[in-house]
DNA sequence: GTATCATTCAACCATAAGGTTTAATATACG
DNA sequence: CGTATATTAAACCTTATGGTTGAATGATAC
């Protein structure tokens, strides 16, 4: 397998699950450490370390120390370059999804 | 959780396995028949059966039956439904780009 | 240096995913 | 009706995933 595609895999991977999509959307507003990202979901601060893990993997995330903590944000790349993959079913998809068309062809 | 947030949980997980993918590319170009769809694979058609079922739930793709055949095909609203889920960020790889443009004309 | 805070590692558990083989079902053909 | 063809279901195996708890590590503060 390629290595393009083992990096799909890794990518849509982590999108499965909804507690990485929500991490996603929230370091996506604001740069936040491990705990500030752990703090809302009913789940062990391992377990959302092991999120973070998966969606560094993916490179859907960045995290870097600041001190003591770990700060995550948000790395658009992978994300765009699973827009580029769905990118190639764009014409067979409703025309009034134009506009975004239009925007992953110019961005290709 | 939402029915919508199982949808995306649905869609990139049939996304994230490469023998999906190939399946989904190869109906998306042709409708094809379940035996036809297994040919290529080094993998039981029980197998295949099941990867179809993956994307059958996913509303990835369509299947009907011809006489004693199943056809499948493309469906592109869950590709499209995916599209737009990761549109939302579409803003962030825009400030990416705009970044990097500012940053390379500042230093040429 | 020792205590404390932030995060990860290790070991473990339950369930899901992806594969196999064999049996069952549905449709078509003589 | 009986047989062949196309596909799926069942039962099973192995590995991956998502979770837990408790110990280990890294960095700062005292």
């Amino acid at each position: 397998m390629t290595a393009h595609a083992l990096r799909l895999d890794s990518i849509f991977g982590a999108l499965a699950d909804p507690t990485r999509r929500d991490i996603l959307k929230r370091v996506g507003k604001k740069e936040l450490t491990v705990n500030e990202i752990a703090r809302p979901y009913r789940l062990s601060l391992a377990a959302v370390s092991k999120h973070l893990h998966v969606l560094e993997r993916a490179k859907l995330v960045l995290k870097r120390r600041q001190g003591r903590q770990q700060v995550v944000s948000l790395s658009s790349t992978a994300l765009r370059d699973a827009a580029i993959y769905l990118h190639q079913y764009e014409a067979q998809w409703n025309d009034r999804f134009d506009a975004l068309d239009r925007y992953l062809k110019n961005t290709k």
